[in-house]
DNA sequence: TAGCACCGACCAACCAGTCGGTATCTACAA
DNA sequence: TTGTAGATACCGACTGGTTGGTCGGTGCTA
């Protein structure tokens, strides 16, 4: 049915990592997935909305599942852990919609820009929250300024778009497993960390194995 | 002398971090520094050689500061200390170079951007052979694989570009002394953070005073 | 026969880069 | 000190190529 439009957003996608949005013209997209200008036209209005397609497509993603995340658990630590796993795992389905997300945010157009931006903040929220109930529940070091540590840890989950490959050396289970790991050692207090009651953060399980 | 050439980066960097490389034209940046065309090519082949300029003068100030502190310290830990802080101070002096780096890196022509990935590579390979050293003389701990940590580590700070606001509300000393904290907490072993060799990193610090 | 899916020639706008030109400065000989 | 030749600094009208977007049309389907 839709099915040129679905061929338009993975041909973009591919075009737009590799040369970025400006880098690509519409002509060169639709020649790369068959299909013509007036092709284009009859499902999106503009260059502009194409990109803000990508754009939504993933946020709209990351933010149920750390919305879910969040559900799910009880405790901070481990609402943190799933937060980040599920974030890492998104760069195996999305990294496309993420380069392109990351580097492209600019050109969004206002109107754009200002619907995910909303949803960009939720997702930063989501993760200032799990800090501070964790300081406020003793799991967390108190020092840590909730703000900085927040976008610490997104640089650090984000940067990935820059250098993970799909099938590249590095798996994305064994990243997410050392991103927690972590992670997790620089926010628990010295006591948690200690009776290691979260063992299953990779890497002192796979120490005992 | 080359008055000019200067005001011609300054407002093309302005122009360049709010609306992107794309985004702005020729003309825009000559008008807004009150220069020509003419006046333009006059010290610059293109538009490109711009770019390639923008990125090169941060690469390089960034790539001497981090062999500056690898010569000045001994041991790993304060290497790795020396190098954060270095970086993250970057922030202050060249954040819309940095912006224009990251944002931007896609345009750089073929020849440009070997150049520029070169001394990229350098400075993460810095990092890179500071992480091992650590592991090797038993102060990191061994689980951690090197080049994950590392992209991580960069990432964390990398990603200041994004958030970060010259006289916002957080200044550049505390985010430089949160980050080394973290990831001095993450990379150490348990013994060397009890004996606490390094309590000069912020927040133990500000805790005992 | 009505409408949906799609086509592709065409257009107007824009933009990087060119080029012929002027003005100022430097060097040096008369 | 003056004259002048050559270089350097800078100007801005113009151009050729490209691109986002339009629109009249075609064929298939219900």
């Amino acid at each position: 049915m839709t099915d040129l439009k679905e061929r338009i957003i993975q041909s973009s996608l591919e075009l737009f990592e590799k040369h970025g949005y400006h880098g690509v013209s519409i002509n060169q997209i639709v020649e790369h997935c068959g299909a013509s200008k007036g092709g284009f036209y009859h499902y999106f209005h503009s260059k502009d909305e194409l990109l803000y397609v990508i754009h939504d497509t993933f946020i709209t993603y990351v933010l149920e599942k750390a919305n879910q995340a969040k559900q799910t658990y009880n405790n901070p630590t481990e609402k943190l852990q799933a937060i980040i796993e599920s974030f890492v795992k998104v760069f195996d389905l999305y990294k496309p919609h993420i380069s392109v997300f990351y580097q492209e945010s600019t050109y969004l157009k206002p109107d754009y820009e200002e619907l995910i931006k909303k949803k960009r903040d939720q997702f930063k929220q989501n993760i200032f929250e799990v800090l501070q109930e964790g300081q406020d529940k003793g799991e967390f070091r108190s020092i840590l300024p909730v703000e900085i540590t927040g976008m610490a840890v997104l640089g650090m989950v984000n940067w990935t778009y820059k250098w993970y490959r799909k099938n590249g050396e590095k798996d994305i289970e064994e990243i997410s497993h050392v991103f927690v790991d972590l992670i997790l050692h620089s926010v628990l207090t010295g006591e948690t960390l200690q009776q290691d009651r979260y063992t299953d953060f990779f890497l002192q399980t796979k120490m005992n194995s």
